[in-house]
DNA sequence: ACTTTATGCGTTTTT
DNA sequence: CGCATAAAGT
């Protein structure tokens, strides 16, 4: 038997023990969280619910991978058996079974941010539309995607976003038209429409709803302020009675993500659609010392319309966060590395640090500094390694050996040949009739055939790779195709291509190792688009990630939590960012951003602000103070200037 | 004429 | 890194 309260509070141990039905934890920043998301697993399995029975929706996939651990050596190995993971990835898995209900193979594609994109600029350029007037293609993916996330008429999304731009909105309405029947036309799903169907699926099919109504006993949602009315609608159609048992977990201080479709008021109306749910307060912080909750809640004081809740502190005393008013860019880097320096003679490792800031360009100058200095820094790059040119090369390879439909992995291939463009790529697909089986060599010859000489030279080292590996069936090694692929070609393009060929050949071959060691090739491609950069880089972590400074946006820190944090760039236009307050008219989400970065800090709170920042072309701009420092009481900091402190 | 490739520049946040 | 534009290649 666990001994519950040994580990839990009184209002943790009321949550992870309640009852059957609906129940909101309202958790504010570091009020343990997780821990009570992986009791409250623990608890139903000793309770006898069969852990295939329980549904753990979470942001990342990663979250999913630590609680199910967690639970698992809290309630033994069965814990593995609960469902877990993000909503896209759930409903991946549900619509893997169910597809043709919908009208779609069971081995569709999932296209990847890039390659809607790239349908849409197709679809664009099919209507001869384009033109100066007309919106480009991330701005008409973020408004389908906008659309369908928030469940409003593409027509009205356009009006309220679009206003400014002379472009007919029918227009608009026509590319997005094409851009589904194209989608249809090639089995592609994009990101969006995993969520939308996954809902199609239960909604539209009595059958099928049941079918994992019944499956379900328990549904557990982290991170319930992020989810967008799509995703809650998921839920809900899922839970399906008002009684049912439910269990959100979120705080609305921490919505974050409401430029993608999340909308706080999912959690603010959770009461009104679930008139009998209990509701428990996580208010006690084990997390950070009281002077770093003070400036927390000093500053989400200022945001109106929320759901109450004050941080109380349970550690003692500590000191107040340092606000460095430093000259530039230059200095602050300056800084950062003198303190780095400061808190490893006092002992600490570097991965007890992290450097947090708005946007990925804002850290490029302290990471050269850090690097110039010998000061191993970890950078969760905004690209992460799948979502690289060359993984995405050798995954489509890959993809069209196992699905010689896969026209999306065609093109890509296709065109890495020299001389190839998207042009006769296109043509190339047309005379091979919408199909390129690489098992069959006969029609790999027929391609090779089709093309100038200098391309079919590429082609052939890549056909007597795709022979060795086929020819080992069934046990063909991703690995191996891969090694025949990157000797006989890859390799040389790299070399003409990027600088740093030499470790994208490395991560090409570690992403072979990866592959082989997984189940089997087809499950890691259908899963492959739905990996993240944290995801990837966090399994790095477990390998050989030696000790390190992490640097990171304030939004793929969600979550985690260091003893030293440092903000950098405090300053109007980049934290707030311009462009948020100029298109929002609203600094809200901006300041919970900026209470997402405070609270992740343990011990120590270093907020950097520059008075200057050098542009490119040798212009130099003055900076203001951020709003958000400035509306801080005084006396919650302690303000440095320049190198001294 | 049509395609591919070279060059220079600007960057919010991401499943 | 991706995008737009201009130049070179077929």
């Amino acid at each position: 038997m666990i001994d519950y309260e040994r580990f839990l509070n009184p209002e943790q141990l009321e949550a992870v023990t309640a009852g059957d039905g609906p129940l909101l934890v309202l958790a504010a920043a570091g009020t343990g969280k997780t821990q009570t998301l992986v009791y409250r697993v623990a608890h139903l399995i000793g309770r006898g619910v069969p852990p295939a029975a329980i549904l753990l929706l979470t942001f990342t996939n990663r979250a999913a991978r630590e609680m199910l651990e967690r639970a698992r050596s809290v309630a033994g190995d069965s814990a593995a058996e609960v469902w877990g993971g993000t909503f896209h990835h759930v409903c991946n898995r549900m619509l893997r079974r169910h597809a043709p209900r919908l009208g779609y193979r069971h081995d569709f594609i999932i296209a990847d941010r890039d390659d809607s994109r790239k349908l849409i600029d197709d679809c664009v350029k099919e209507l001869k539309l384009g033109g100066k007037e007309f919106p480009g293609k991330d701005v008409l993916a973020g408004l389908f995607s906008h659309a369908v996330n928030r469940d409003e008429p593409l027509e009205d999304v356009v009006g309220t976003r679009l206003d400014h731009l002379a472009c007919n909105i029918e227009d608009v309405c026509c590319v997005q038209q094409r851009y589904i029947e194209l989608k249809e036309k090639l089995a592609v799903m994009d990101f969006d429409d995993l969520l939308l169907n996954g809902l199609r699926l239960i909604t539209e099919h009595e059958d099928i709803r049941r079918l994992y109504q019944k499956q379900f006993q328990h549904i557990l949602v982290d991170e319930y302020q992020d989810t967008n009315l799509l995703q809650a609608q998921f839920v809900d159609t899922l839970v399906g009675s008002e009684d049912g048992n439910i269990m959100v977990v979120g705080d609305d201080f921490q919505c974050i993500y409401s430029w993608r479709g999340a909308d706080f008021r999912n959690i603010m109306s959770f009461p009104a659609r679930y008139p009998n749910a209990r509701i428990v307060r996580l208010e006690r912080n084990y997390r950070s010392v009281p002077e770093i909750l003070e400036v927390a809640n000093a500053s989400i004081a200022q945001n109106p319309e929320q759901f109450q809740k004050t941080l109380r502190a349970t550690r003692g005393g500590g000191s107040r966060p340092m606000l460095h008013i430093v000259k530039d860019g230059r200095e602050q880097a300056e800084v950062i590395v003198r303190l780095i320096r400061r808190y490893q003679d006092s002992g600490l490792a570097l991965r007890d640090m992290a450097v947090l800031y708005r946007a990925h360009f804002h850290s490029i100058e302290l990471q050269m500094e850090l690097g110039r200095v010998n000061i191993p820094a970890a950078v969760t790059s905004g690209i992460g390694v799948f979502e690289q040119a060359h993984s995405k090369d050798v995954l489509a390879l890959l993809r069209l050996a196992h699905d010689p439909q896969d026209r999306l992995a065609f093109d890509r291939l296709i065109c890495l040949l020299p001389g190839v463009g998207p042009r006769t790529a296109a043509t190339l697909w047309h005379k091979l009739g919408s199909v390129c089986d690489c098992r069959n060599p006969a029609r790999r010859a027929q391609l090779a055939g089709l093309l100038r000489p200098a391309a079919r030279e590429g082609w052939e080292a890549i056909d007597s790779a795709l022979d060795d590996y086929f020819a080992d069936e069934p046990h063909t090694r991703a690995s191996k195709l891969i090694g025949g692929f990157v000797k006989g070609f890859y390799e040389g393009y790299l070399t003409k291509t990027y600088e740093n060929a030499s470790e994208r050949v490395d991560d090409v071959y570690e992403l072979g190792a990866q592959i082989d060691n997984s189940p089997s090739v087809a499950a890691f491609l259908q899963e492959v688009a739905l990996l993240t950069n944290t995801d990837q880089v966090d399994g790095r972590e477990t390998g050989r990630q030696a000790d390190a400074v992490r640097l990171s946006t304030v939004h793929q820190a969600k979550g985690l939590e260091w003893p030293v944090v440092f903000i950098i760039w405090a300053v109007e236009g980049m934290f707030p960012s311009a462009r948020a307050v100029g298109e929002l008219a609203d600094d809200s989400e901006e300041r919970r951003l900026f209470y997402v970065a405070t609270t992740r800090a343990r011990e120590a709170l270093h907020i950097l602000v520059p008075g200057w920042r050098h542009v490119k072309g040798g212009q130099i701009y003055p900076c203001v103070q951020s709003r958000f420092v400035t509306e801080i009481p005084n006396r919650l900091l302690d303000t440095r200037y320049g190198l001294k402190f």
